[in-house]
DNA sequence: CGTAGGTTTGACTGATCTCAAGTTTGGTGG
DNA sequence: CCACCAAACTTGAGATCAGTCAAACCTACG
C-alpha cells in the first residue's frame, strides 16, 4: 500500500484502513469520488488563514505542514504532514481557514470537494468514522504540541519534534524511525518548536555531541532509540497508533 | 436555553443547536440516550491520562479543563471548559484517554455511554455533524494555543488567555465578556499558558496598572476591549463564531 | 482568631534570544 | 567541470525575559 500508488485514491484508502475497517462498497464509495491531481513546488501555500476553502486535500508525495500566525508575524508551525496525511479534514464542516496548510518540499496532492465527502460520510458509517478519528488523533497531537512548547525546554522539545516525525514517518511508510530524511530547515524546526534557529542549531549540535543522533546532509539517525525517548519524553501513546 | 436546566439532556442539546441544524427527531434521539448525572468537588479528576475510557461527559455547571503532564510532573492545560460543554468527545472513537480531565471548581456533568454516542450518530447525520464540528472548534482552540505558548511573550499570552476564556464563557451562557468570574488560581492560569504563578502575578498586575483589565477577587473586569484585543493579539476567528 | 492557600514583592539566576561574523553546502551557468 | 552565489549552518559575545528562591502579606473559612 505505497502512497506514491499510481491511483490518486490510494492514498486515502490506505489512510481510512488504518483508521478503522473499511469494507469494498466503502472503496467503492471512496474511489467513485472526483479528484483532481496537484502539485506545487517547494514552500507554497495551498490554503492561508482567513481562506474560505470548500475542498480537503490529501498529501500523496512530499512533506507539508500546516501553521499560524501572530499579528507581528512570527510563524508557529502546528503540525508536519506526510504522505496519506489528510491536509485539512477540519473543512468537510468549517468553511473558514483558521490557519495556513503549506508544502514543505515539492508535493503532490488530491483535492476533494468538502460537499462530496459530507455526502460520502452520511452514506458511509466506517469512512465517517475513519475520517472523525482520524481528525481526533489530529487533535491529540495538537495537545500534545501545546505540552511540548509550553513546558519542555528547547533540548528536550527538538528531540520530541524529531520523535514524532520519525515514529509518524515511518508509519506513512517513508524509511525507518532509526534513519530517515528530515525534509526542513533548522528555522523550519524552529518555528515548529518557538525556538530561534541558532538555538535549534545549538541543541542538535548537543544531541549530535552527545552521541543519539547522527546528522548527515538532511539525514538524520537515531543512534540510540531508548536514550532519544527518554531524552525527549516521548510516549507515542497520543498518536493512537496510527497517525 | 440555560445549561443549569432541570433536564440533563438540556446541556448536550443547546450545544449541538449551537453547532448546527438539529430537528425535533434528532432531540428526540438525544432524549432517549440513557445519562447518569454526577458531580465533583473543586479539584478533581474525572479521566487521567491513560485511562480506559468508554463514556463522554457533558459539563452542566461548574469549570474544567484538561490537561497533559511532563514526566518531571509539570503540568500543561490544553483547554478550559465551561457550562455545556463535551468534554471528551474523542472518547467516541478512541478507546484510551490521551490526556487528564478535571474539574476546577465544584461541578456537575452528565455521563453517556460512548457506545450509545456511536450509535447515535450513525442514525442522525445532524448529530453526526454537529459533534463532528465541534471537535473540530476544539481541535482549532489546540492550535491556537501552541501559536499561544509557541510564539506570544508572557504578558501577551496572558491577555490571550482572558480574552477566549471571556468571549466563550459568555457564549456558554455565564455572565458577559466585559466581566466574568475567573475561577482559577493564578497557578493555573500559569500551567495554562507555560508561565510560572510568579511571573503570571506580575503581568497581571501590569495588565491591570495599565488600565486594560480590573481585579476584584476571583472577577476580572475587562475595561477597555479594543485595546486588550489588541495587546492579546485577539481574533475570535478561531473560535468559529459557536465554541 | 488561627491557619492554609493564594497573592505580592524583591533580589538574583539562567535559558534562550539577538546581533554579527564566519563557514559550509548545494545548485547554476559559463 | 569548475566557479560562483545564495541559502543554510555554525560559532561567539552580550542582552533580556522569565524563572527561582524566599519572605511577607492577604483573605477566606473553619
Amino acid at each position: 500500500m505505497n502512497a506514491n500508488d499510481d491511483s490518486p485514491y490510494e492514498a486515502l484508502i490506505a489512510k481510512l484502513r488504518r483508521m478503522g475497517p473499511i469494507d469494498a462498497d466503502d472503496i467503492a464509495a471512496v474511489t467513485a469520488l472526483s479528484v483532481r491531481r496537484e502539485s506545487r513546488r517547494a514552500s507554497t501555500y495551498l490554503v492561508r488563514e482567513g481562506d474560505r476553502v470548500d475542498t480537503c486535500a490529501v498529501l500523496v508525495t512530499g512533506y507539508a505542514c500546516r501553521s499560524k500566525t501572530t499579528r507581528e508575524g512570527r510563524r508557529q508551525i502546528v503540525s508536519f504532514h506526510m504522505p496519506g496525511d489528510i491536509l485539512d479534514v477540519q473543512h468537510i464542516l468549517l468553511d473558514r481557514a483558521d490557519h495556513n496548510v503549506q508544502v514543505i518540499t515539492p508535493a503532490t496532492y488530491v483535492v476533494m470537494k468538502a460537499a462530496d465527502l459530507r455526502d460520502l460520510v452520511h452514506r458511509r458509517p466506517n469512512i465517517a468514522d475513519a475520517l472523525w478519528r482520524d481528525s481526533l488523533i489530529d487533535a491529540s497531537v495538537f495537545r500534545e504540541w501545546v505540552l511540548n512548547v509550553g513546558q519542555r525546554d528547547a533540548r528536550t522539545r527538538i528531540a520530541h519534534m524529531l520523535c514524532e516525525f520519525a515514529v509518524r514517518n515511518a508509519a506513512a511508510g517513508q524509511g525507518s524511525p532509526e534513519r530517515f530524511d528530515l525534509p526542513m530547515t533548522q528555522e523550519t524546526i524552529g518555528d515548529a518548536t518557538g525556538l530561534t534557529p541558532v538555538h535549534v542549531n545549538r541543541m542538535l549540535a548537543a544531541l549530535d555531541a552527545e552521541g543519539v543522533i547522527v546528522r548527515q546532509r538532511q539525514q538524520i539517525q537515531i543512534a540510540d532509540w531508548p536514550r532519544m525517548k527518554r531524552i525527549a519524553d516521548f510516549d507515542a501513546a497520543y498518536l493512537h497508533e496510527a497517525a
